[in-house]
Order: structure tokens, then sequence, then C-alpha cells
DNA sequence: GGAGGTGTTCATTTTAGATTGAACAAAGAG
DNA sequence: CTCTTTGTTCAATCTAAAATGAACACCTCC
């Protein structure tokens, strides 16, 4: 492994990290973003150091967020794989895999909450947490009006 | 704790836990936020279950954020805290403090990059790794420009 | 059918990092 | 100066999640 390989690799251990991935999953794209030709999931296993089990569900999440391809080698039923590296689809498999099941779950949420907080005592109290309630509403629409925008201005 | 106070703070500690901070984070804010009154340290302690080292930690991250505001009370040298509640102070705290260091770092780091990817053997090679590594660069610059934009949209 | 190659699954182990809590300032109050 | 109240620090502990690897399916070629 040359030194500007693991470099790079680096550099996508501390993105994923910081996009709440594991480090394998960094490791694994990083490598296929700076290898010129396809890799199977044994050069990984090899190239890396990591386990079969850690390739097979890197590469299985790397693939459901568009961030790998598959190529299906002719002469051989052994699969490579490649790195996407088209910035749209990415931020695009992340939002859709990663973020927006957060948003729809916080919004199932709140919509129990507004039950929760019609059914307290106090007036003023109650006043209060209603205002509240309002202001999460506010900002889960403020997220998902900027979720297409961000899409938009990274589609390059 | 009434049941839409741990609801509140369920969704934040959630909601924390997606941009990577940790549980208590969400814990502390999220009973702030749902609590009309100022709160002292002991008192996160004692409502939350949680530790003082935790909750005076969490404290000053989240001051650091700006999602926190301290309030001293005026017959006691006891602090209060309370929820700062404006998005676009949030967004711009958590941009300040969790995002732009990385893509600091992450320049310097492809500006080290650049001197690796001069020094290698093979033409073909070099000027593959060199499209790789302007390929990371324009990736950061968008990341860049991109803040700022993200910044005044949530800017109510 | 079976032998060898390829990839998946999942119970166990490992690890990163969050939490704890006791020791330690700091700052009044008496 | 000493005692109390309030908050901080950080080594030790705990825990959630990632990595491992052996067992297991699935091909497919003979």
């Amino acid at each position: 492994m040359g030194a500007l390989e693991a470099q790079v690799i680096q550099i996508f251990v501390d993105g994923v990290k910081v996009l709440g991935l594991p480090r394998s999953f960094g490791e694994i794209y990083g490598l296929l973003f700076i290898t010129p030709k396809p890799l199977s999931l044994d050069d990984l296993v090899e190239r890396l150091g990591i386990s079969k089990g850690s390739a097979s569900q890197g590469l299985r999440s790397l693939k459901g967020l568009g961030a790998v391809r598959e190529t299906t080698a002719e002469n051989s039923r052994r699969c490579y794989y490649e790195a996407d590296i088209e910035l749209k689809r990415l931020v695009g498999g992340f939002i859709r895999e990663q973020v927006r099941p957060h948003l729809e779950s916080g919004q199932s949420k709140i919509g129990r909450l507004k039950k929760s907080a019609a059914e307290d005592e106090s007036p003023e109290l109650r006043e209060f947490y209603r205002g509240r309630v309002k202001q999460l509403e506010h900002w889960m629409q403020k997220g998902r009006f900027v979720l297409p925008l961000l899409q938009k201005v990274l589609g390059e």
C-alpha cells in the first residue's frame, strides 16, 4: 500500500466518521476510489486487512448508497467493484438512506407529541408546550425544505 | 418526568445521534428545551439521572455550540441554563464547531496529498492519481460553498 | 451428485468513545 | 482561616456498535 493510497483512505475514513458511518466503509470506498481497476471482495480483504464479513457488509451498504458499482467480469463469476464518484449520486444516496428515514420517524414522533401536549393540566404550561411543539414542527419543515435544495446545489 | 417531556427528550437524543454527538447532549438540551424555567446543573443531574461529570461537560459543549445560554441567578451564585432555540444560532454553532474543523483538516490533508501524487512512477498512474486528487479538491470546494448557503437558508 | 470457488450471515469478540464518580479547584460566607 | 457550595477534571469503567471468522448457502463446472 503506497503512501498516497494510505493518505486517501485516511481522508475517507475521517469523512465517513463525520457522516456516522463505520470506519470500514471509508476504507473500502477510499481504496476503490484511488484504484484505477475494479477490485474483488478478496482484493479488499487482502489489501485492507479487514475480514470478509466487513468487506461483504461494507460493499452491500455502499452499493445501497449508490457509492459503489458492481461490474461483472466476463471470464469469471467473481464480482468486481468500483467507486462511483458522481457527487450528485453520493449525496442523493446518503440523503435517501440515512437522512430521510430520520426525518420521517421524527415527523411521526411529533405527531404523537401533539396528542400528549393537549392533555396537560395548567393552561399556561400547556401553552408553553404547544409553542415548543410548534417550534419542533417548524424545524422539521425547514429540514424537508433544505434537502432537495442541497441535492440541487451539490449536483454538479 | 411527564410523558411529553420524555418524548421530547427522546427526539433530541435521536437528533444528536444523527449529528454524531453523545446521547447526554440530547438529553440535556431536550430537557432544557421543554422546561419553561432555566435549570441548574444539579437539576439536570437529578431529573435526567446522569452524573455531574456528564452534565458539566455536556453543558460546556452545548454552550460552545451556542445551543445553551447561561443565566446568572440574582440571589444565588448558582448558574442556571436555558435552551437557545434560534435555528440560525444552532446551525451556525454546529457548523463552526463540528463541520469547519473537518473541512479545514481535509484541505490540509489534500495539500499534502498533492505532493505525494507528484512523486509516482508510471505516467498514466500518475495521471489517474492527479484526476482523483482534483476530484477531492472539487468536493471540498463544494462543501465550502454550500455551508454559508445552508446557514442562510436555515436562518429564519 | 460433488468439489471448489464466491459471497453471506450472525454469534462472539473487540474497540472507540461515552459515562461515571471521586478528587480537586474556586469562590463566597461566616 | 475554615467550611460549604458549586462546578471541573480525568483515570477507570461501561456500553453500543463495529469487526471478526467460522459455518453456511449458492453457484457452476465437471
